[in-house]
DNA sequence: GACCTCTACTAAGCGATATAGTAGGAGTGG
DNA sequence: CCACTCCTACTATATCGCTTAGTAGAGGTC
């Protein structure tokens, strides 16, 4: 997606669906890639995505449970957002992003856009 | 920026900022990375620009001339819109983001957000 | 104590980008 | 016409991050 890998990318995905924390294992048989890969493998990737910030883990028993530290939205919001900064010209993209905005879309935007005055 | 090296970001950077086509001792003179690069070095990376339909460029006596194919904000427009397309989650990309917007963000999309019905 | 599962450490493989050298074409001044 | 200069195309090495996985060791189980 954003800085993540294609198999990073996978194991979000697979983490973002889960409702809940998940075992590496568990990561390992929910993950569809065309290949089988090694549960070291899975961890490996796992082990990086903590490091950099996309999950969060926590010691049940002896095996790690990994979760998103963020929600697919979020992510991509935050992404959408980081990208619309470093542009180096923010309102000529948003501006080209809402004139090519579906009708469904501006309509979502509208009504998800503040009413009047936040503080941010 | 979006599937660009920093170099070739660096490139495309200098290649927006200019307002005409430019020669690749142009780009070179303007590049300001921290080292002093090689103009072979300026000439591949145009010329690999040039092969991911980043630039164009039109041969002027013996020099080519390059200018990107898109504007900045079209660009980052269009990696927008990919990136909530591919994020699994577009409405709720929108809705983050829509709820996180500036003031200033807020007015300008509002504006600039098609007023009913266009086709697209 | 043998065995299983898990994690940490380590490392080779790979693909894309970064970097730049060499060769050769084409104009220019003398 | 020759030396010089500037340009492009081709080619090659370096580097970096992601992918993939093996090995070792810790801790539990039967």
């Amino acid at each position: 997606m954003h800085g993540l890998g294609e198999l990073e990318a996978a194991v979000m995905d697979v983490l973002w669906r889960a409702s809940e924390p998940m075992k590496v294992r568990d990561v390992l048989s929910d993950l569809d890639t065309g290949k089988q890969l090694a549960y070291t493998t899975v961890l490996t990737v796992l082990d990086n995505l903590h490091r950099k910030g996309w999950v969060q883990r926590e010691l049940v028993g002896k095996a790690y449970h990994y979760e998103p530290t963020t929600s697919r939205a979020e992510a991509a919001a935050n992404a959408v957002r980081e990208l619309v900064n470093a542009s180096g010209d923010p309102d000529g993209v948003l501006l080209h992003f809402a004139r090519s905005a579906s009708e469904h879309e501006t309509e979502l935007l509208r009504k998800a856009l503040p009413r009047r005055s936040r503080k941010r």
